[in-house]
Parts: C-alpha cells; sequence; structure tokens
DNA sequence: TGTGGTCAACTTATCATACCAGTTGGGAAA
DNA sequence: TTTCCCAACTGGTATGATAAGTTGACCACA
C-alpha cells in the first residue's frame, strides 16, 4: 500500500457529481436543514443528467443523513450535525479549494486521542504474541526504512491497522476505517508535520512489548502518549496556519 | 422525542429491499471479498425489480465501502472490516432473526467507554454556564420523571446529545450520531437493561457541575463512571444470554 | 368552526427499451 | 512470444411512460 502512488485515472460518474455537489451544498448549509431540495425533475435540468443519475446521488444522500425521502413529497435536508455519521468526516476535512478546515483536524485528533490508547490496549488483550511478532517485524522495517518518511508514514499506519484488526473489536475497526478514509485525504500534507510520529520507535516500541506481555495499561498509555505527539505537532502547525471553521 | 411512540408507516422502496438483502448477505460473508457480486441485469432478475433500483442499491453500496465499483467489470465485494466505516454498525448489532450480536454489543460499550468521558471533558471546557443551566433543567425533568423510565431513557440521550453538541468537536458529533442510530435499534430492548445509568442522576449531576465550573477533569471521570455502569449492567445481561457471534 | 371528502397538480417510484463506454479473454497475426 | 483485434460481457446514461404518494384548495355537513 503506497499512498503517494499516482492514482487510478477513472472517469467520475455522472451520479458521483451530481453526489458531491449535491453534499457539499449541505454541507456549506447553501442548503439548510429544513429546506426542500430542488424536485428531482428540477435537478436532472439544472445538473444536465438524466434523472436515473439523481436518483442514485440522492438514495446516497439520504444513506449519508443528509436528506429525507418521502415518497411524493420534495426531498427534505436534514440537521447533519445531529443525524449525520462519521462517514461525512472526509467531506468536512478539506473544502472545495483544498484548504484544510482546523477545527476538523483538531476534533479529529481529539477523536484519535480517544480511541488509540483502548485499541492499543485491546490489543494487548487479544492479541498475543503472533501480533507482538508482526508488530516486532515491522518495527524493524521502519527502522531499516528511517531514511524514507514516506515508508515510514506508511509503516505507521500498518502498524494500528494491525492493532486494530487484532483487538475484536468491530466499532473501532471501522470507526479507525472511517478516520483513515478521512487523513488519506491529506496523506501527502501530513508527511512532514507527523514526522516526529512515524519516528517514535519507543513508545511504539512499548506497545509491542505491552501486547506480547498482554498488558493492556501499559498499551494504553504508550499508545497514548505516541498519539499526543502528532496531536502536538499538528497543532503548532494549525497555529502557523492560523485557520480553521468551526461547521 | 418518543422512541416507543407508534412509528410512521411506510412502504420500504425496492432499492431499499434490495440494498439491505445485498449488504446482508456482504455482512453475513455469503458474498466474500474479492467476490463479484451477480451482474446488474442479474440482479434486476433475481431481485424481481427493474435495473434502476439495482443500480441505486449498489451506489448505496459502494458508499457504505462494500463494493468495488468499476465501469465494464462486475461489481467486486470488498472486505468491510478494513474498507467498512461506521455507519455499517447498525447493520452488525441485530442479525436477520433480531437477536443481539453480543461481541457488537460488547465492541460498541467500549467505544463508548473511550468517547464518553472525552465527549464530557469537552463540554466542560467548551459549554459554559449556558450549558450547565441546560443540564440542571434536565436533570430536574429526570428527577420529576422518576416513574417513566421510557422518559428517563429519552430524556438521558438528550443528555449526552447535548454534551456532545456543544463540545465543539465535529468528530465526537458524527461518531455520536453514527452510534446512537445503532442503539436505537434496539432502544426497547435497552430499556430494562440500562435503568440503573437512566437513574445515574449523582455522575450526570456531577457531569453538570464540572461543565459549570469548566472542569474537564471532573467531567471525565464523571462521564466514565456513569458509562461504566451501563456497560457491567450489558456484560450481565449477556452473559446470561450466553450469546455472541464474531464478526 | 371543525371535520371529512374530493380533486388537480405536483412529487417520487418504478419500469422498459435503447444506446454508449469500458473491460476481458480468446484467437489471429507478426 | 508479444501485440493487436474483436466479440461478448459489463456498467453508465438516456428517454418516455405509468404508478403511487403528497399537498393544498375547495366543498359539504354537523
Amino acid at each position: 500500500m503506497t499512498r503517494h502512488a499516482l492514482d487510478a485515472v477513472r472517469k467520475q460518474s455522472l451520479s458521483e457529481s451530481a453526489y458531491r455537489q449535491l453534499s457539499d451544498k449541505i454541507l456549506r448549509n447553501e442548503y439548510a436543514p429544513g429546506d426542500p431540495l430542488p424536485a428531482e425533475r428540477e435537478l436532472s435540468e439544472a445538473l444536465q443528467v438524466n434523472r436515473g443519475a439523481v436518483r442514485e446521488a440522492i438514495k446516497r444522500l439520504q444513506q449519508a443523513g443528509l436528506v429525507a425521502v418521502r415518497h411524493g413529497s420534495k426531498h427534505v435536508v436534514r440537521d447533519y450535525l445531529s443525524e449525520g455519521g462519521l462517514e461525512l468526516l472526509p467531506n468536512l476535512l478539506v473544502d472545495k479549494q483544498g484548504r484544510l478546515n482546523g477545527a476538523v483536524v483538531r476534533s479529529i485528533m481529539a477523536m484519535r486521542s480517544s480511541l488509540a490508547p483502548d485499541i492499543a490496549a485491546a490489543a494487548a488483550k487479544k492479541g498475543g504474541k503472533a501480533l507482538a511478532e508482526e508488530l516486532d517485524a515491522l518495527l524493524s522495517q521502519m527502522r531499516a526504512d528511517q531514511k524514507d518518511l514516506k515508508a515510514l508514514q506508511d509503516h505507521a499506519l500498518a502498524f494500528w491497522q494491525k492493532l486494530v484488526a487484532r483487538g475484536g473489536n468491530i466499532a473501532f475497526r471501522l470507526a479507525f476505517n472511517s478516520m483513515t478514509k478521512t487523513y488519506t485525504q491529506v496523506w501527502d500534507v501530513l508527511t512532514p508535520v507527523l514526522e516526529k510520529e512515524f519516528r517514535d520507535f519507543d513508545n511504539l516500541g512499548a506497545i509491542a512489548k505491552a501486547v506480547r506481555q498482554g498488558d493492556a495499561g501499559r498499551a494504553r498509555e504508550a499508545g497514548l502518549r505516541h498519539v499526543e505527539i502528532g496531536r502536538s505537532a499538528l497543532e503548532r502547525a494549525l497555529r502557523k496556519l492560523d485557520g480553521g471553521d468551526a461547521p
């Protein structure tokens, strides 16, 4: 898995474009909660696509908690803050101009600090020697790849993927995936900012050791120390940018 | 908001039925990661719906991380454990026969214990006196409604909704929504099981007080004590059932 | 005044058919 | 052996039509 490789070239489907435009308008409050969306036939004309594509987009908006759908009535915009799920996070991180939303970044880092310690603890309880071996092998690889920050970044993600996969907690796993989808949008931007975290072999090593010993408490502590390194680094970077919009 | 009131009667759309059948097959591993899904035209015949409905369902599967879509190739099932997001959690909690999956319940309660303390802490930092007033009012209402466990349940949810809404953390907010969507499927089942938590006025009061004082540490501790009550209760209930499948 | 019924206009839901755009694997040619 | 071509298959899009549900206006009746 190489996140800085060239990306597949793929034509975006019309329904995908429609979904993005509509979800963007909703998330930017151009269509406010309670507002009716234009009728499907109107949207079809406005977006210059057939109505099937509009319907496909709207089904996705419904799934994302962005609109309420009732047969025979116009679709009504919902309050995503109260009704939307974690899958919306990628849409909120970066605006149309590609700028990072500082408040969203801080939110994500806070949530990472909530989850990562318990992910590490669960892995220490459930992972056993086999997981510890895998983590040790990965750490060795990281030490060998020290010159290559991009590779370190990928290894660090793989480290956490191993932890969350073996901790036996499906909720952590799915939340982890949702958050990873969010970061990977700005993967290259994160590379220099989180360098210290990617090189934090001490705490990652402590987690691996705690996993070997089945010591959840130690894993939790080391997990927290580790992600707080990244959180502080990002906080510093954000202060430099002095940006951030609250949704 | 009354979760035990009569529910709106609404016909399920054909594309909704198709989505459910297909997502269920994927989540139960009847279609395994890497398997191609039957072609759209085939699914249209098998499901006895027109192809438009199949396409709508498939767009939703794609959005949920359950299938990969490529123009000209069959849709391929993805590994939702690695690719799926938190929005899948409601689908995993209850099986087709309406039985609770114990491992999913435990996962959710663990994640709640990870998030709730920090949600309370964030609210204490950001909420101010206005929030504290609202929480106090709600607690008064809860005390007045002590005889009505259903009402207590709703108030308890409202308490946490206020906390998460005012903590200024969008990630917590969206995760909270995703988890709430999951519990509300089994809302009535939870009523007797979580009774002690709904009556935990002491810790809820301590959170409200911490909010008034801007004391994040106290809020965090009280928040953790509070949700651990529910977690223990559910653990006891699960042991009685002696059930649970791991996904 | 409040309630129930009817109706037209609007909206979503579904369907069928046709054509376009991309993928894949087999066979032929170099 | 490699490259190219092509048919069959697949998803993507479009169009036009009909069915099912919603809403508000209007009317009748108690």
